[in-house]
Order: C-alpha cells, then structure tokens, then sequence
DNA sequence: CGACTATATCGACAGTTGTCAATATATGGG
DNA sequence: CCCATATATTGACAACTGTCGATATAGTCG
C-alpha cells in the first residue's frame, strides 16, 4: 500500500526568546497540549480557536504564503493587493488580522510596511493538533 | 536556551486506504503542499480554509478533544452536552460541522450516534502549516 | 511648504455563524 | 402498536465577518 511519510521536526522556543525574535513579533508559543492527550481547557479553546480563525480564511492564507514565499521572506501590501485581487484597505484589513494574531509582523521603511512571517509561528499552530 | 523539540512523524495514506478507514470517514489526505514552499493557489486555500474553519471554533476544539479523550475514542452526544454546556441541538449542529469536514466519523448504535476522530485527520491539518 | 504615494482607518452593507426553542425522525421496550 | 428516549432538522435572531469606497495619516521628494 502506497505511503507518504512526513516526517516534522518543529523546535519551539521554550524560555528566553532571542532579541530578534521579540522584535520580530508576538511570541509563537503552543497555546496548549496536543488536543488527543488530555481535554482542552474552555479558556485554552478559546485562545486557540481565536488563532486558528486568523489563519482559517482563504486571503490569508495566501497572503502568508506569498509573504514566506517571497524574496527575502517579506512583501509589502503594494506588493500583495495585485496577487489576491482585493482592494487595498481590504489587504491592510487581512494583515492586521494576521499581525495581531502573531502570524506575521510588520516593519515600516519609509512609506512602505514589510510584512514577514514570524519565525514559528505556523509550527506553533500545528503544534496541539499532531498527536505527539 | 531552553527548547522543547517535538519530533511528529505522520504516515497519510496514499492510495488505497483499506476498509476500515475508508468506513470511518472521509480519508484525510493534505490538502497542499507546505504554506512557506510554494504559494498556495486560490482554490486549495478556499479547500484548506473550509478545513481549518471547522475546527477554529472553541466549542469544537473542546468536542475533537472530548472525543478524542474519551474511554474507547468515541462518546455520543449525550456525553457530550453536559461537559461543554450547550443545548442538543447545538451540539449535533457542531458534531455536523465536524464530521462533513471529515474531522470526525458519526455511527450509529441503537438510539446513540457515536462520534469517534478520523485517524489522522488532525495531522493532515497541521501538514500544510509545517515548514517541511 | 506642497504635491505625491503608501498605508491605515472608518462607515456601510451583505453574507455567514452560533445559538436556542420547537419540531421531526428514528429506535428500542413494553 | 404506542410510548419513551436519543438525535437531527428547521426557523429565527443576534453577532460577527469580509468587502468596498471614502477618507485620514504619514512619509518622500521637489
């Protein structure tokens, strides 16, 4: 029987984030254990359905992709309208989303805002729904 | 630096899943390759987002978790309306949700309809979003 | 300064979502 | 066969979401 085998290694920062990593954005730590070991918490739930849901719309997800796929892992929103096909605001709307989730992280120079991935921040999302 | 290293291997089923799997619900196969590789195109984003949706709910994430947690890896729904405190028809409503995006399997038993977690359902989830 | 450009915010509007009460649909037991 | 129980479906409603056009903010370059 034919099978694909993934095999994953994901380092999650434990303790003491490095400089750049705080400058880079919110900190990507699991909310929570895997969800098959032990019951999630209301309030964990919570937390973690609020971070699933910045991530679980279709503009999104294709602007994270674009982003970590793009030259130098950043675009800016001029660079990201044209590609999703949405209004400037509406782009502006989306990257605050997945900004404020910890998702991505944004550094203006001059007139423009780079977007870039935040180091983890995916892993960090996978991290409760694999079953250690 | 202090570091927690988790280390996931999946194994998705490539071809043909035997009975068994194919009888417990829909086979959970990636719906794309990883986010950070290649960008992701609009109609696998709008596949993954529909997924994703369906577990990005705090109601839901605590239903997949019960389940999952239980005694034997199912429960019915009347296991199931006590622990997160919502009406029935709620929570069928939401056990809908799951089982149509093929999270969990439904089986009926006499008058009990029990819900149990589709075999690496999860995993196939969190695929895309780790960087290879 | 003043025009130009990039981005963010605001207000509005349609569409979706989570919830419940009421009701319908099984299924098993006397 | 009818009742009791477990689950699903329906209809309604408030809350949230994605989108846009218009406008505000802020940085650049003459």
């Amino acid at each position: 029987m034919g099978r694909v085998v993934i095999v994953t290694i994901i380092e999650l920062p434990l303790v003491s984030r490095d400089a750049a990593e705080a400058a880079a954005g919110v900190a990507p730590a699991a909310c929570c254990g895997p969800l098959t070991r032990e019951t999630i918490t209301a309030s964990d739930a919570e937390v973690f359905a609020r971070t699933l849901k910045a991530i679980a719309d279709p503009v999104r997800l294709r602007l994270v992709s674009i982003v970590a796929a793009s030259e130098g892992q950043e675009a800016c929103v001029c660079d990201l309208t044209e590609p999703v096909g949405l209004s400037q605001p509406t782009v502006s709307h989306h990257l605050k989303i997945l900004t404020e989730a910890g998702i991505l992280s944004r550094s203006k120079r001059g007139t423009w805002a780079y977007y870039r991935l935040v180091p983890g921040a995916l892993e960090a999302i996978a991290a409760p729904l694999v079953s250690v």
